[in-house]
Formats: structure tokens, sequence, C-alpha cells
DNA sequence: CGGAAATAATCAGTGCCCTGACTATCTGGT
DNA sequence: ACCAGATAGTCAGGGCACTGATTATTTCCG
């Protein structure tokens, strides 16, 4: 009695899409290297030299989730960490050569998966879900810091 | 040189609106149970006395996860967990009157969430948010039976 | 200069999520 | 009645994600 439907919470929506996502990437891409991992790899070879914080910051990964995922990356001999001269908290991240040639190999597998998953829709509904989803995160992200609308216009 | 713009990537995407999500839940609804252990609890209501593994099934945890999680409801006396006599195999779950008041608790708690979540969106946003997302989940998770469409017509 | 506040990173603790290997029980066919 | 295969659950192991507490370093102000 008075159970509801979970179809119609975003909640569980939202993480059965994340589980969607990790199947098919665990097929399609890579076994090893994670979409995180990925997504720290890509900011990376945007960005070379980037500290720690500031690439969990682009990420979305707070300060201890970015620290195993780097962990990692480091173990796997992806990207070096060293001490900032100018500044002797943070450690300044670089890619090795191997960590490089890993983020090109699957940037083509990861392009060939996205339209894998988002076959099922048409080109018009590839942006709305892009839309509507980043309207839904952006704004929920902005509540978080009550003083802070989400754009700040000087 | 040769990054790609993580924003047009569907899976990090997914993963943002999950984080936004648990921010919210955790503000708004509970910092005790959590998204997943309401979904169990909400199975219950509707179906008394299903295995472990059929409700892993229906909220969409694998054998592992649903054991962690009702094991976790468990411990805080939610549910009461009985061998099947029929089958010494399965398990038998159902709520205690605890576990049916957090559930009435929760179920207007989340709603209220579901409409600030929600909120960006038009009503008719919403229902497009809903059908995408879950087009975009039905597909990949069909993909992993290659014999068994989606919809099977016997 | 010197100490308080801010900042970068780590650590401990909790929970979600998956795979692959294993145990116990049940079922079906010979 | 038996045994092979299927099924429910557990366990080990790896990874993601958050909070709160702690440590080291820097910065800012009096």
């Amino acid at each position: 009695m008075a159970a509801v439907d979970l179809t119609t919470h975003p909640g569980h929506l939202a993480r059965r899409l994340q589980q969607a996502h990790y199947l098919l990437w665990n097929t399609m891409v890579s076994e090893e290297i994670t979409s995180p991992q990925f997504a720290v790899l890509n900011t990376l070879v945007a960005e070379p030299g980037l500290d720690q914080r500031t690439v969990g910051e682009r990420v979305g990964l707070d300060r201890s989730t970015i620290a195993e995922v780097i962990s990692r990356l480091g173990r796997r001999g992806l990207l070096d960490k060293v001490r900032d001269p100018q500044d002797g908290r943070r450690f300044l991240l670089r890619l090795t050569e191997e960590g490089e040639r890993t983020h090109r190999k699957l940037t083509v597998r990861t392009a060939r998966m996205n339209q894998v998953f988002l076959g099922p829709l048409t080109a018009e509904e590839q942006s709305q879900f892009f839309d509507l989803i980043r309207r839904v995160a952006d704004a929920a992200e902005g509540l978080r810091n009550p003083g802070e609308p989400t754009a700040v216009r000087s």
C-alpha cells in the first residue's frame, strides 16, 4: 500500500543511466581505465601542470576521490606528480608518454561508444538530452552555495 | 591538444546528474537512508515477502550490492529476513513496523525533493527528461543479453 | 615579525557498484 | 536414486563518491 513508482523518480533514473553507461564503457572502451579516470587524463591533456584540487574541480570530484583516482593513474605510470616549487602544498600533475598514448586511444573508442549509447535518440533528441540533464545538474549544483547564484554577473 | 569536451559526453553528464541528486537527497530527504535503500523499502511495501535476488532485479542492483544494502537495512531494524521453508536457498524479506514508518516518512520528503530537483524544467520538459533517459538506459540495458530483444513477445 | 586564517593534500569511515569464485540447495533427466 | 546443471546467497577484490578530522604549508594582517 502506498508504494511509489520508481520510474518517475529522477534519482532512480539517473542511477540506472549511469549503470547502463558503466556497462557499455566496460565492453566498448576499456576494462582497465574507467570513465572518471579518462576524464582526468583528458583534463591534463588540455591543461598540463594543473594541481590535484583543480583537476578535481574540472571533472567534478571532491578532494578525497580525486586523490584516489590520481593515485591509481600514477601507479599505472600514466601521470607524474611533482611538488610545486612555488607552493609546497600543491602537487603538479602531468601525463607521461604512456598517459598521452592511452588518452589518444581511448578518445577514439569513447566517441564510438557515445554514438552507440545515444543511438536510440535522434540528433534533435540528443541535444535535448544534453540540455535537460545539464540544466537539472547545474541547478542542483547551484543550490549548495546559498550566496552564489549559478551564473554570477560581476 | 586533442582534448575533448566532457560536457558532450553522456557518461560524464550522467555522473554529474547523480552527484547532484545525491547532494539534494542528503539535505532534503535523509542523511541516514540513501536513495537505493529507499528503493528497496519501496519495493517491499509493494511486494512483501520477496526474495533478495528479485528485490535486486526490481531496483536494478546486482546480487552483491543488494546483499550489502539489505544487510544494512536489517542492522537498522527496518526489515526481517527469514529462510524460505519451501526453498532453503532463498531468504524472504519483509519490512518491520519501523521500516514501514520510515518508508511513509521518506515518501513525502522524496516527493518534495523531486519537485525541487526537476524545478528548472517545465512540465513538458520533465516528461521528455524521463522519456529520453529511460530510452537510453533501456537500450543499453538490452545490449547485454544479445539473444533477448528488449521486449520479448512470447 | 609572528600568529591566525586559509588552503592542498591525506586519512579514517561509510556506502554504492561491479566481477569472478565459491557454497549450499534445488531441479530435472536418466 | 543419482548426478549434472541451474539458482540464491556469500565472499574477496577493485573502483567511485562523500563527510569530517588532521597535517603541512602559505598568506594575510596587525
